[in-house]
DNA sequence: GACCAAGTTTGCGCAAGCGCAATGTTCTGA
DNA sequence: TCAGAACATTGCGCTTGCGCAAACTTGGTC
């Protein structure tokens, strides 16, 4: 699906939106007034394709607010969930990484907001702005890693050691605390999950059911809240003998 | 296992060498020989750790000859591969994605021949010598595209498509045509194939005698042709209904 | 408040493919 | 040339977890 060209929807951004995220901390005011100067700024529904695999990769993008996922679909329409990306980080860089193309597509997993410039800047913030490229590579480096991962738990682990992993890796990236534990901080469904666990959404189910008859989890609709991290970690590391 | 550290093995390297590999392909004949005067070249036994997981990233490397498995082991033991890297390729420059130590074990499928510089030399390399960075960054992005290929075949594909594809890409990388087919240019076991594909050697041979009468493959010990790649290629594809 | 779509639950049969075992073959090194 | 290790083959029982089905629950919209 194609979105319109991203336009301004703020009279002018504040450079306070910047200065903490690592790719522009170095950066003086002025620096930051002019890349949002030259920022588009969006909101975008639950559910909506930032950008797509192998569309032309025009923009680049920063999420300011909200969770993204990156999916990719195969040829019979199964969706496979490689990454969550959270508040905060680039995104869809593909000229970074020698690409015409997104590698990619960006689902938002909540309302989200996002930041975006032509590709074309590209190459003016990372040879001008202190840190950008260098922080950005360390962004590749860690979804390298975390992807690699993905291969060999996906590879090597039962399905319900992949299931609790996942949600141990979720609450620890995106969890919030709450009274009795800590909890997915956006709407999580059984079927998303199961595309990040190799597995069906009726698999995930009887886990979750069975997890949380053991007091272990505690779920809604969309809402997953873990109340015993250590015997999620426990199943999720345990060896087969 | 550690290296001593690698020490020159030739009197002096070849220009030649380098020239026609991308990222040195816009360089200068003195540039190539001051690049080659810092280089440590070495030989490797096939099954040598050239550099292993969350070691400190001292030296990167250039696969001057060879194959070698980009390999992550898991605490029972078991090797999960996750790439095949061939000869004229960059790899270990942790620096390059902002890490202190390797992400994986990169182990030699063959006899092999490596350049290796120090680490430090890596920001120096990339802000002197055009187009380094850029094609460096080509091959991080190919690399992130074919791990997450994996994720999405190791998550969606029977084990029979999984192995026909795996085959696939491996005689479209490293295949050498022969007179009734194309065989993979290097030595691979049922382990090493069932290490890609997230199965049991008993598995991958069980497939591999069926196609064998079939006649869509012939193989022997560690060696693997592929005769009729159309016939794998409708297998990976298959839809299961 | 009602309706309906989305999401969740649960049962059960069955298929995929693994584990285990045993045997056979081939290549390397002494 | 021989021994032994490494690699390959094959059978078969069993486990894992999926497919299919059906029903239930919940939340959003009108």
């Amino acid at each position: 699906m194609n979105d319109l060209p991203t336009r301004k929807t703020l009279p002018q951004l504040d450079e306070s939106l910047l200065t903490h995220l690592p790719p522009f901390s170095k950066l003086e005011r002025r620096q930051l007034r002019t890349i949002l100067d030259q920022a588009s700024s969006r909101r975008y529904e639950p559910g909506t394709a930032i950008f797509e695999e192998d569309a032309p990769a025009e923009r680049f993008y920063l999420l300011l607010d909200g969770y993204v996922r990156v999916v990719r679909v195969t040829p019979t329409g199964e969706q496979v969930t490689a990454l969550h990306i959270p508040a905060g980080q680039l995104m869809g860089f593909a000229k970074a990484i020698g690409r015409q193309t997104y590698p990619a597509t960006a689902i938002t997993a909540t309302e989200s907001i996002a930041l975006s410039w032509p590709m074309r800047l590209w190459e003016t913030f990372a040879a001008e702005y202190e840190g950008f490229s260098t922080e950005t590579y360390k962004t590749v480096g860690t979804r390298l890693g975390e992807i690699n991962n993905r291969v060999v738990e996906i590879s090597t682990l039962q399905v319900e050691q992949r299931v609790a992993s996942a949600l141990l890796r979720l609450i620890h990236q995106t969890g919030r605390k709450v009274p009795d534990g800590i909890e997915i901080d956006f709407p999580i469904t059984r079927q998303d999950l199961s595309e990040m666990t190799a597995t069906t959404l009726h698999t995930v189910s009887r886990l979750l059911s069975a997890w949380e008859k053991k007091g272990m989890v505690e779920s809604r609709r969309k809402r997953i809240k873990v109340l015993d991290p250590r015997a999620l970690a426990a199943i999720s590391e345990a060896r087969i003998e």
